[in-house]
DNA sequence: GTAGGGTTAG
């Protein structure tokens, strides 16, 4: 044949063709450290023709599409030049996009990869079903279901638990049960998975029914029943579920301690917040950004500034969330200002505020009063950093007028928003309305909040408390007739405070404590004192607080606070700072009280109520008497 | 030559 090279033929040694071994480029491609250098290596396999080679094309379109480097666009582009892709390809991209957070997408591709008869494998199906308990897409998922079927994978026990995860999360628990039960091999995720929906369902029954019924269990069993409690508002019962824990020999990682940190914080027990930390320390837990967050709030919500200064000041890599935590700290705690001289610095390290910073900012101005400084914070939000305001903003808005009894402002936030105002912003309102004594908003903001809010009691109480001020005894039953025959309760009113690691609770005219007697002999102790330093009480603020049998029987003098700082005094130094944790609000006259205690008694008291902090300090509290 | 379940922040 003529073509044939003749045997005497030797080329230029310039020209040789570098013929790589099949996998040299593919190689490289770990070592690419942007997009150009992966288009280089592409550019190589096409040259060499290595491009048509499925493992090497396979491993290009997974770099484009799982690459921090790479770009799904052109793993899209791979993926539809290749003439009969394998499913791996699809995979790489279906996976990319749910790395990307595009789940929708994802799901776009299978439809795709249906059309151009590709035959899904195991892996798309645990890709797919992902997507849809991201979006979630509980139909598309019965959908996927069905296929998974008709491909005969569903023994997968991948498939299987993810299954069972996106039924439970979407509210078919009972489906995600059955799946359960006709399962013939159980594993742990199984077993997980389900706890993790029953979790979710906030169904604490069957949750504990199955975790006792678990032949083993690891970290993330623990962890499920921990962040339960947690989710449940049963912190102690968290707190124990963490003790059974390392009974049974388990280390914890970073996700249980945010859990286990985040009950601390609610409970506002300091002692148990510094035990944990102390943990962390002395097993060289990693102390990543989110347990940073987690240890500056824990330490804000328990009134401990300088701990939450040192965590913030230790954690290394702080995201956004970390300067959120310590500057709604400083906020809390009555540092306004320190609060906003820290959002410039968060602004000057070049970290991105987002919408909880700016309702953290907003939140520190109305909190000292700085009713300028919140509109201009307002105004740049949106205009600066394009974060459109959300009824959680205008929120804060309110409450800044509200606290400062602006009621025109008020008024006009609530008319020019572009969203009816919600519950949160008419209990701001009425809160103001109380304390400036505007008792026709007051009543208008009541009405309003009771129909929003029906089940909550405070909207009662804070309606009742309004009509008490104006003297209308007979609106004030009404009130509580309607709170009634509706069967709402209100929470008894109850106060905490640790001695020695040690967490002692209070409720409102508590007679079941083993040192009764002692404590109330320092209650009225505490009255002669109060009375003779001039102090009358105030009983209208907080007629609702309590059953009409109890106000005959208990003065105010025995408002769980005052118990908890009653027990204070007795069992600490003189000097010492008494720490009180209370579940509401504080009442006025509480707070009038506690005011005058901390002078009587040359005590700094510090009172968390249900939202925020009050330093009594030599007769006066660090929030001004506005909040 | 690819996969699974868990957390927080006003």
């Amino acid at each position: 044949m003529s073509s044939a090279i003749p045997a005497s033929y030797s080329p230029p040694i310039t020209n040789l063709p570098r013929k790589p071994t099949p996998n040299t480029n593919v190689s490289l491609l770990v070592l690419c450290k942007n997009l150009q250098e992966a288009k280089q290596i592409h550019a190589l396999m096409i040259k060499s023709s290595q491009i048509s080679d499925t493992y090497s094309v396979s491993r290009l379109a997974e770099f484009y599409a799982l690459s921090d480097h790479g770009s799904l666009k052109y793993a899209e582009k791979v993926l539809n030049s290749v003439e009969e892709p394998y499913p791996f390809i699809w995979n790489a991209v279906i996976r990319g996009n749910l790395i990307k957070q595009n789940p929708l997408k994802a799901i776009l591709l299978y439809d795709q990869m249906l059309r151009r008869s590709v035959e899904p494998d195991h892996f798309t199906f645990t890709f797919l079903l992902k997507a849809c308990t991201q979006l979630p897409a509980p139909a598309t998922g019965k959908q996927l279901h069905s296929h998974v079927v008709k491909y005969g994978l569903e023994n997968d026990s991948f498939i299987r638990n993810k299954l069972i995860h996106l039924y439970a999360i979407s509210g078919s628990i009972s489906d995600a049960r059955k799946i359960f039960d006709t399962s013939t091999e159980l594993d742990i995720v199984t077993w997980n998975s389900m706890l993790e929906g029953y979790a979710d369902n906030r169904d604490g029954e069957s949750l504990h029914q199955l975790f006792d019924r678990m032949p083993s269990r690891d970290l993330v069993s623990w962890n499920t029943m921990i962040a339960f409690h947690v989710q449940m508002g049963e912190f102690r019962q968290a707190i124990e579920v963490f003790r059974r824990m390392q009974e049974k020999g388990v280390q914890p990682n970073p996700v249980t301690l945010v859990s286990v940190l985040s009950a601390v914080a609610c409970l506002g027990t300091l002692a148990q917040g510094r035990w944990i930390h102390a943990y962390i320390d002395k097993h060289g837990v990693e102390l990543d950004e989110n347990l940073g967050s987690s240890l500056i709030n824990m330490y804000a919500k328990c009134g401990c500034l300088e701990g939450a200064i040192q965590a913030f000041q230790k954690t290394s890599n702080k995201s956004v969330d970390t300067w959120n935590a310590m500057i709604s700290g400083l906020a809390a705690n009555g540092q306004s200002l320190k609060a906003l001289e820290l959002f410039s610095k968060m602004e000057s390290s070049g970290i991105r505020p987002n919408a909880i910073t700016f309702s953290c900012v907003l939140n520190s101005c109305s909190h000292g009063g700085l009713v300028e400084y919140g509109v201009d914070y307002f105004r740049q939000m949106s205009e600066v950093y394009g974060i459109e305001p959300v009824i959680a903003h205008y929120g804060c808005m309110v409450d800044l007028f509200c606290r400062a009894g602006l009621f025109n402002r008020i008024e006009e936030t609530i008319r020019t928003m572009p969203m009816k105002p919600d519950a949160v912003m008419w209990k701001a309102l009425l809160g103001a309305c109380r304390i400036h004594r505007n008792l026709e908003m007051g009543e208008q903001a009541g009405l309003k909040l009771i129909e929003l809010a029906p089940d909550d009691h405070a909207s009662y109480v804070l309606l009742s408390n309004i009509y008490a001020m104006a003297d209308k005894w007979d609106k004030v039953h009404e009130v509580r007739k309607m709170m009634w025959k509706r069967g709402i309760m209100k929470p008894p009113g109850s106060s905490s405070i640790e001695l020695d690691g040690v967490v002692y609770e209070f409720v409102v005219g508590d007679t079941a404590h083993s040192r009764k007697k002692e404590i109330y002999k320092m209650l009225g102790e505490m009255g002669e004192r109060l009375k003779n330093a001039g102090y009358e009480p105030d009983a209208k603020q907080c007629l609702l607080d309590i059953d009409e049998e109890e106000v005959k029987q208990t003065s105010l003098g025995h408002h769980s606070e005052k118990l908890a700082i009653a027990f204070g005094f007795i069992n600490t130094r003189p000097g010492t700072t008494i720490r009180v944790v209370k579940n509401l609000r504080v009442c006025g006259d509480c707070h009038s009280a506690i005011k005058l205690l901390s002078k009587i008694y040359n005590r700094e008291i510090i009172v968390r109520d249900s939202n925020r902090f009050h330093y009594f300090k030599n007769g006066s509290c660090s929030c001004m008497d506005y909040w």
